[in-house]
DNA sequence: GATGTTTATCGTAATATTGCAATATAATAA
DNA sequence: TTATTATATTGCAATATTACGATAAACATC
């Protein structure tokens, strides 16, 4: 194993999951893109380019990694290419929140 | 402004901070801290080292991201430090799914 | 003071991410 | 076929992250 490197095989499945989820989420234009998306009343098209102050292939690898992530899917219409929002990923991060939330409550009393 | 550096002065407050909460999740190491944070039913005076697969300084390192991102407080107990879960963060990447969840079920019939 | 324990910081090498110009690809339109 | 439009890929420079040995700092105990 070399330096700089993150050591993934020495976690869980479910705890590298997560961070997967999590890391494309970890750019403010990622969120953004998201929002866009949530706004819009259906997938969108292309016009992400326009509404982010960044270059259209900035954009594309940003989407990449939204898709690699599995948090949106693309679909091909025609010439363009339709962008929806994977609800099945953003339930995964709902429910480790949702949890979390749960067992805070639980030991509330014991902590700092 | 430099290539390489997220350009975070072009995005809403909301957007870079839901990205930072995000990004400090985004490492299965900080997963696996928080796993053990809710896991023991007090908070943790520093035996996570023998808990995970990594050296000391890396993950002084990792507690260091968490508590900068306000995801963990720490408090000093004498020799020792005392970390734990700051509920406050996790509430408001909680709000954001749920706000995300409910969302996506207005729209359900108009996307793809 | 000297010693041990706990946590943080420094320094550095390896790896990963960010951003964009240039270019390529793919579908549609003329 | 030749544009035109939409999106992806390549290549590269800048920046950021990851990991850890070595060392430092803070405190407790002897």
């Amino acid at each position: 194993m070399k330096v700089g490197a993150t050591k993934t095989e020495h976690f869980t499945d479910r705890q590298n999951k997560l961070a997967t989820l999590a890391k494309a989420l970890g750019h403010p234009a990622r969120i953004a893109i998201l929002d866009y998306l949530l706004k819009v009343d259906t997938c969108i098209c292309g016009d992400i380019v326009n509404e982010l102050p960044l270059a259209q292939p900035t954009i594309s690898q940003h989407l990449k990694e939204l898709k690699n992530a599995g948090l949106i899917k693309g679909n091909i219409e025609g010439n363009a290419i339709c962008y929806c929002i994977n609800e099945n990923s953003l339930e995964v991060l709902q429910d480790y929140f949702a949890n979390i939330a749960d067992e805070i409550n639980i030991k509330k009393s014991k902590c700092c």
